[in-house]
DNA sequence: CGTAGGCTTGAATATGGTCAATGGTTGTGG
DNA sequence: CCACAACCATTGACCATATTCAAGCCTACG
């Protein structure tokens, strides 16, 4: 019932840097099964001993931290492709916790197997160092955004990323891509009350820059949206899957 | 007149976890040389083509990102011990600035190496990884702070953490440690207006809770800042140094 | 048909930003 | 040795963006 890495759909969409035949081998053998969630339930908790390593396959989640008072920030969005639980897998235990918005399901991997990866596989090494560099590089391009930005801004920047990323997945149609997140996940990304969030987004909407309605977000005119949020549209580069 | 990785004053301070002699002889040949810095000079820039790898010997400096409109972002500061490059070199050119906020000494490694040390020398590769999830943990912390927490308690965060990581650098001197930023560097890596700032700290400073003044920070008791900024008190963990 | 979850909207409030001016320290040149 | 400039820290007054509080609305679902 589990898909093969040979199958996967993920491999040919683009985003991705293609595989060797024998790297191909390599992961057919690291992936141990898949594991499906329903929207709402949690893969993974914050402060649990290390899980298994997984993929996104496919549908959408959060990766999010809760603070002592109850406050949730949402510190990236899950989409196919993204790898989790590397920071786990290193540190010893999970610091941020990873639910569904979505069904979704995932590709599992050996965590006990990540040091023969190192020792015998130094491609996917490296490639796992890479995934881990574009993952830094985002979470600063989100610092700058909550640090800098206003509102309008912000929201412009999430929604711009999403909408790239899903698109680079392939999960375009026409100028609109699915998204299952609520209005409360977004704020929580961007550090903005629920109240703010929906009016901002009523604004994007007003304006005709960007329509997220019913769980599809559409950008009529990217580089529109990118100039009046001060933003500058840039593209998901590929990178490696693991 | 550059300093012998065996004679690395930061091996032995506690912050890091120790070295085999392999490893160590491999590091020595890895590093071609060292680079100083006065105040004000900065190492590398955002868009250049990826320049070499650097560990900071001593002095402190920021990473940043500077947007369209001229703000500024700091995304961390640059601490003895911490690792740059990795980004630039895998993702071919930097995405964010470096700067030295006083005199700073780096040793250089040579990024054509980094292949190299992934083929022969896992468990280096393995240490690379590691620190990049260490780097990656605390991003996520920040973007918690700027996206959930309030001016107090922000500032509070950013002076806990960085005297912890100076103290665990072995550069305490009674509750004290040195710190060369100005506050308009805080201002910019905690999202705040440089006002601001200033009054929060006097704000501090005169509920004996922290106290930054004259390039030095003491903190008299960390447990009492932690908890009046509702922040719980986390330790430097060990992790490798490059 | 009633409840729950999420979206929408308005009004009052507060946190933090902007503007503006002053003071302290350091370094440089006359 | 003093004058001046540059840079950073400090403080007060005013203002704006975003939060909080409080309803009402819509849709899905039992």
């Amino acid at each position: 019932m589990t898909i093969d890495c040979r199958d996967c759909p993920l491999r040919n969409c683009g985003l991705f840097v293609a595989f060797s035949e024998d790297e191909l081998e390599f992961m057919r053998r690291f992936k141990t099964g898949e594991v499906s969630l329903m929207p709402g339930e949690t893969l993974l908790m914050e402060g649990q001993g290390s899980g298994e390593l997984y993929t996104v396959l496919s549908g959408a989640g959060t990766r999010y931290k809760t603070l002592e008072d109850g406050r949730r920030q949402v510190i990236n969005f899950l989409l196919p492709g993204d790898f989790i639980g590397m920071q786990a897998s290193l540190m010893g235990e999970m610091k941020h916790s990873v639910g569904a918005s979505s069904e979704m399901t995932l590709c599992q991997f050996k965590r006990a197997d990540l040091w023969t990866l190192f020792r015998s596989y130094p491609e996917r090494a490296y490639a796992l160092t890479w995934i881990g560099a574009v993952e830094e590089h985002f979470l600063g391009e989100a610092i700058a955004t909550l640090g800098q930005r206003d509102a309008g801004q912000r929201l412009g920047w999430a929604l711009m990323r999403l909408h790239a990323r899903l698109a680079a997945a392939g999960l375009a149609r026409g100028d609109s891509v699915p998204l299952s997140f609520r209005q409360q996940d977004l704020a929580d990304a961007l550090g903005l009350s629920l109240v703010h969030t929906n009016k901002t987004l009523a604004r994007l909407r007003r304006t005709g820059l960007a329509d997220w309605s019913r769980g599809r977000l559409s950008i009529p005119d990217r580089a529109r949206l990118a100039q009046s949020c001060g933003i500058e549209e840039e593209l998901p580069e590929p990178r490696p899957l693991i």
